[in-house]
DNA sequence: AAAAACTTTGCAACCGGTTGCAAAGAAATT
DNA sequence: AATTTCTTTGCAACCGGTTGCAAAGTTTTT
C-alpha cells in the first residue's frame, strides 16, 4: 500500500541508505543525490514511516499524557496547551484517561509498550509514587501539578500549594474577615492537603478562626454545592476558601439558595481562575494558577529529559496571584 | 535496555516464534510451551514492543483524534468518552490539536506517517473535504459531528442539524413566541448553516418572524455576549435560539446587563446541554445532543472500518431533545 | 501396529527504516 | 602527478517483532 524506501531508491537509482539519509537531518548526502531522491520521493508521494524509524532509532516522538480529571474545564486549557506545545516540537501526545484505566500499574506497562519517549502526569490527585513508577520503568517523567517536596526524586512542575493556602488566609485577613471556612477539593489530593495546611497554619498565625473545614468529593459544581451545606450550618462564617472554581460556583449557588448574598453576607475565594470565573453571574475572586507557564515548562523539561535522562530531579514552581472580582469584600482603604 | 523476545526465548529454551506465539492470541502453542514462556517472561519482566509489532502486523492500534475546539467545555465530555471508549478496546488516541497545526494537509501526512489505524475527526466546523482527505490517503475515517448529506462519501456520525433547527422553531412556536432571533455559532460551521436553514424554514412555515439573524465568532461566552448586542437593538425580539450553550450564556448575561429579565422579557434556547446549563445562575432550556451515543457509535464504526475498510459510507444520526429548564416561557396548558 | 489426520515447533524471510564501516570518489596539499 | 585528506556511497547488519511453510511430534482411526 504505502510507498517504501526501497521503491524510492529504485526510482532514483540509488541505494536505500541514500534515501534514508536524505530524510534524516544531519546525515551526509551530496546535493546531486538529494535532488534525485527528493524528486523520486515526490513523484511517488513517499514519507518515511515513523513506526519503522522508531524501531530503528529507539525514539518514538510520542509523549504520554496521563490525566484523570476530564470533568474540570480547567483541563481544556491544559489539553490545548499541551497538545500545541508538543506539536510545535514535532512530538505527539498519546492520551491516557486514567479514570477509565483499571490500575496505574497497567498504565505504566502500556506506555512502556508504546515506547513513549517521555510521560507527563498531569494531576494533583495522585501520589508521587505514581510518577515514580514511570521512572523506575526507565521512562522520563514529569509530574505536572504534582506535590512539591524538598527532597524530590522526580521532576515536579507546578505551584507551591502550601503557600497558596497561606495566601488565601492572608487575603481574608487583609479584608477584615475573622471567621472563615475551608471547602477543599477531594481530601486525598495532595494539592488539597498542602493548601489546607498552609491555610490553617497561616490563619492561626493571623488570628483567623477557621470554623469549618470540609471537602468536596470531586472537582464538580455539584460536589461544591453539596459540601456547602455543611458550611452553611454555621451562620458565623463570613468567607469560604474553595479548592477549585467549579466547586466554588456550586458553593455560591448553595449560599444564594439559602438566601445569603455575595459578598455582603458571605465571601468566596476560588482557585484556578477558569474562564467562567469571570462571568457576570459569579464574578469570582480567585487565585490564578499560571497554567500556560506550567505547561510550557513541563514540555520543555520532558524534552530535556529525553535528551539527557540523567538530569537530576528538578522542582519548578510558579507564582500564583489573587484575581480581584466581586466575591469578596474589597480591601480597606490604605490610609 | 528493554527485554526482548530473544532473551525470553533463550531463558525458556524455545524458539523466538514460540515466544511470539504465546503473546499473540489465536496462535497455536502447547500448554507446556506457553507455561515455560510465561514463566521466563515474568522473571524477565517482558512485554512485547508494540512498535515492533506494529511494523510487522501493519496495525498500530492508534486512532487519530482530530479536534479543533479546545475552548468549549462540551469537548471535555468528548475527550473523556473517546479516550475511555478507545481504551476499552485496547486502542490509543493520538490527539491532534488542529488549531495549532498549520495546514490540514499536514495533519493527514502526519497521521499517515504514524500509521494510525483510523481517524476520528470530531468537529462540526470543518468541511467534509477534510475528512475525505484521510480517505483518499487510505486511512479509515469517521467524521463525528460532521455534515449529514444524503449522498455521503464518508462516514458521518452526529445529528440532523437541519432538523434541530426546525425543532427550535417549533419549540418557540408552541410557547407562543412570535418574533424571534437566531444567534448562531461561527457562520462557516456546517452545523450552524444547517441549523440556521432548518430554523428559518420552519419558522416561516409556522408564521414566526425571524427578526434578526447573527452569528458569534466562536464558541465562547464572550463571543455570545458581543453578538447579543446586535439582537438587543431590536426590542421586539421575544426569544433567541443560540448555536451553543456557551454562546447562549454570554448572550443571557448581555441581556440581563441591558436590564431584560429571563424568561419574562426575553427567552433563550441553547444547544448542547453542557453541565453548566443546569446551574442555577442560568437554568438554561436547551437542546441536548446525545454525545455519549454519538461517540460510542463513532468508535464502534471506526473499529468496524479498520476490520473491513471497504464498508460503504454510512450516516448515523441520533435524536436530540429539548431539556426544559427556566430560560423559556412554559408550554401553555393543553386543555 | 500401521496409516491418516491433526498439533506444535523452528527456520527463515519479512515489516520499513537506520547506521557503522570500508571502499570509492572528489578536493586539497605537496 | 602523486599523496593526503575529506566527502559521499553502498553493503550488510540490526531494531523487535510476525508468520508461511515444512518437519517433527501427537493423537486418532482403521
Amino acid at each position: 500500500m504505502a510507498v517504501t524506501l526501497k521503491e524510492v531508491a529504485e526510482l532514483a537509482g540509488v541505494s536505500r541508505s541514500a534515501v534514508s539519509r536524505t530524510f534524516t537531518d544531519g546525515a551526509s548526502v551530496s546535493a546531486r543525490t538529494r535532488e534525485k531522491v527528493e524528486k523520486a520521493a515526490k513523484t511517488l508521494g513517499y514519507k518515511p514511516s515513523l513506526i519503522a524509524r522508531s524501531l530503528a532509532t529507539n525514539r518514538t516522538k510520542l509523549i504520554g499524557l496521563v490525566a484523570n480529571n476530564f470533568q474540570n474545564p480547567a483541563f481544556l486549557d491544559v489539553f490545548d496547551l499541551f497538545t500545541s506545545e508538543l506539536q510545535k516540537r514535532e512530538l505527539r501526545p498519546l492520551l491516557v484517561n486514567l479514570s477509565a484505566e483499571t490500575s496505574p500499574k497497567k498504565v505504566v506497562e502500556l506506555l512502556r509498550q508504546y515506547s513513549v519517549d517521555g510521560v507527563i502526569v498531569a494531576t494533583s490527585t495522585l501520589p508521587t509514587s505514581f510518577a515514580i513508577a514511570f521512572q523506575t520503568a526507565g521512562i522520563p517523567v514529569i509530574h505536572t501539578f504534582g506535590k512539591f517536596q524538598a527532597n524530590a526524586n522526580v521532576h515536579v512542575v507546578g505551584i507551591d500549594n502550601d503557600y497558596c493556602g497561606a495566601m488565601a488566609a492572608r487575603t481574608f485577613s487583609e479584608r477584615g474577615y475573622r471567621t472563615v471556612a475551608l471547602l477543599g477539593g477531594p481530601e486525598t489530593a495532595t494539592s488539597t492537603q498542602d493548601r489546607s495546611a498552609g491555610f490553617q497554619r497561616t490563619a492561626a498565625e493571623l488570628g483567623l478562626s477557621v470554623a469549618k473545614v470540609c471537602f468536596a468529593e470531586n472537582y464538580t459544581y455539584k460536589a461544591g454545592r453539596d459540601a456547602m451545606r455543611n458550611v452553611l450550618e454555621n451562620p458565623d462564617i463570613e468567607a469560604v476558601f474553595c479548592g477549585d472554581d467549579l466547586i466554588c460556583m456550586g458553593a455560591m449557588d448553595a449560599a444564594r439558595d439559602a438566601g445569603r448574598s455575595i459578598p455582603e453576607d458571605i465571601g468566596f475565594l476560588g482557585f484556578n481562575d477558569i474562564g467562567m470565573a469571570g462571568w457576570d453571574a459569579y464574578a469570582l475572586t480567585t487565585i490564578r494558577q499560571p497554567i500556560r507557564d506550567i505547561i510550557m515548562s513541563s514540555v520543555e523539561l520532558v524534552v530535556g529529559m529525553v535528551n539527557n535522562p540523567d538530569r537530576s530531579p528538578e522542582i519548578r514552581l510558579f507564582p500564583c496571584s489573587v484575581i480581584e472580582r466581586g466575591s469578596l469584600r474589597p480591601l480597606p482603604e490604605t490610609a
